[in-house]
DNA sequence: TCCACTTAAGCAACGCTGTTGCCAAAGTGC
DNA sequence: GCACTTTGGCAACAGCGTTGCTTAAGTGGA
């Protein structure tokens, strides 16, 4: 908790490349980085050239000049180092290759069951990863593995998950870093995707990434910062009672709603199974006064316009002005689940 | 967002002192401190002397020897700095003086009418808080005002307060730090108050101040933090759909949870009241993952049992185990209205 | 073409941070 | 009484960002 002076110039150099990170292509100049930092000129050169020394970041020509000598681009080196995202679904599991900068290299995808136990899903997962790796593409920063909740996050440990009793308290994270050698980070789909998308350079300060699949969950970003909870538990949207004493959850409770609007699925009434989760949606934005929704999941995205157009309705019809988005694609939880490793690179989610 | 030096030693000392007042009265020993902190024994020794040199600390006797030189306990110094706290509610002003530990030391209170506008009332804040000061306690930090939202807490004004449309937009804060000569923070009544509780040395981490006065609301406290948002409006938690498409609500929604409750309350109902707050609040507990559930206001305070025993059977009916408590009382706001200006102090929530 | 001016960025000296190594102070217990 | 343990201050130190100055590299008017 306590700073001390190494603390201070590894924060800073964080900072530096993370500006460089999301500046991306276009670069940013010394002094820019100076102002963004509140630093003065001259630590940013200092910064700046160890991080050039480490081979992080390079000097990517000028920009036109202000009457003086014009500013020199520093760019981030995105192939300076890599990480792996691994996405182990119920059915599914992708794992994919990403450079610094996020962006993917190398992408594997195989069928799997959850319910064939942890032993032989690891095996797999141990396999892709392996393979993923076989052309050595450099300094590999670690892996991050995302799952379905519930799971404890900081001790790398999935809980009961529904209908896989076998997995609670397996220690993934431990003997799957014991297996590749390499860091391991565990954490839920629903945080890693909102993880992945919260450090997109356009990212909103505080949105929430409501994923409906086989089931119906919520990846919170409050201020910048994926909120997860003591218990890995924050964004456990699907069962938020929307109808008092309405129909009973497996969950104990009545009205939650994931039964609603996954009944609303099963009945073909996709408007109206919009028009719950807008509900949904519209209780996130009031109570967390967050910016922005963005919907994913496989439910979704088999018909985006009609989820996106009816949530926007329920929440313009509460007068929200919180736009409403759509999570980039298939691999979202893949992709975020590389920045479980990528992110403290860049001095983000320092405690996990 | 960069961090030099200087800032570095102030972010170490404010961590010492924090570390101080929650320690209170039993004190902490300079090793202690080096241990919670995880700086050098040496580095706290030097922190500790700048603070024993400011008045801010001092040390208060010795710890049992455990065989070799006993500890020197080191305790906050309370009576080195004052703030003011001042709960503007819709129909009555408390406003209090508070030491360095947050203890009350004076309070006034009055009856005024916010529908008076702000000029009439600003007056009464102003000469309450001269009163306070009359006798001069010494070094006084600030002014923490509390009031109904929605308002801006960064710009330091009021919107769109329900049924008092005159005070939208006038610049409280501003006029307030003019006619005061003081700093002067604004915030909503439930943010002031959760701030308090999370400020208090046995807090846990995440936890939910509700209050039922004459609205419905909740300060939201996520990791030691008070959640704002950008706008001020996090908690939010009146206008939260329950019913779909259950009785409209004067916000444009259908089934808010603050038009069920309060119709309960008004037929009499606590014990239904209590369900559908302690529904609420379930809902809470498991989109945030929040360790406790706080529950204040005037409309609590008068049947706290009822509240309190409903909240708590809603939550053990669906295997929560966030135990459910009370807030201290009537000034609750007003005594987290002046954590607003001592906060800081102890290094929290930097950013207003 | 020249030259004054502006802006960018590195070099060197500096102040100040927490750290390290050492030692005096103040206890315990054989 | 003495060996031992633990606390906490003193002094020297490495390393951080800052300050003052210099050099590099442009623009634009005379």
């Amino acid at each position: 908790m306590g700073v001390n002076v190494p603390a201070l110039r590894s924060h800073n150099a964080a900072l530096v490349l993370d500006l460089l990170r999301t500046a991306g292509e276009t670069g940013i100049s010394r002094l820019e980085l100076a102002e963004r930092t509140g630093l003065t000129p001259q630590a940013v050169s200092k910064i700046t050239a160890r991080l050039r020394a480490e081979g992080l970041a390079t000097e990517a020509g000028h920009r036109a000049s202000t009457g003086g000598k014009p500013r020199t681009v520093l760019r981030m080196v995105p192939s300076a180092a890599y990480a792996v995202g691994v996405h182990l679904d119920r059915d599914e599991l992708t794992a994919l290759l990403t450079d610094l900068a996020g962006a993917v290299v190398a992408l594997r995808r195989r069928p799997v069951d959850l319910g064939a136990g942890a032993g032989p899903v690891l095996d797999a997962v141990t396999e892709e990863v392996r393979a993923l790796l076989a052309d050595p593409p450099g300094s590999v920063l670690g892996v991050g593995l995302a799952m379905p909740g519930p799971l404890d996050h900081r001790a790398g440990v999935p809980g009961r998950v529904t209908g896989f009793p076998e997995w609670a308290g397996h220690p993934v994270r431990d003997e799957l870093a014991a297996r590749l050698g390499l860091p391991v980070v565990l954490d839920k789909d629903t945080n890693a995707a909102a993880l992945g998308l919260a450090l997109r350079p356009t990212a909103p300060g505080s949105f929430a990434y409501v994923h409906l699949g086989t089931g119906l969950g919520a990846g919170l970003v409050l201020g910048g910062a994926p909120l997860r909870g003591d218990r890995t538990g924050a964004g456990e949207l699907g069962h938020q009672t929307v109808q008092l004493d309405g129909p009973p959850c497996g969950c104990g409770g009545r009205g939650c709603l994931e039964v609603l609007c996954l009944a609303a699925v099963a009945r073909g009434e996709l408007p109206e199974a919009a028009r719950i989760l807008g509900t949904g949606a519209a209780n996130l934005v009031r109570l967390l006064d967050i910016d922005q929704v963005l919907l994913g999941g496989r439910v979704v995205l088999a018909a985006p316009s009609v989820f996106a157009e009816g949530v926007r309705g329920v929440l313009a019809g509460l007068g929200l002005s919180a736009p409403v988005g759509l999570a980039t694609g298939r691999d979202a939880v893949a992709e975020g689940a590389a920045w479980l490793t990528l992110a403290p690179v860049f001095g983000k989610q320092a405690e996990l």
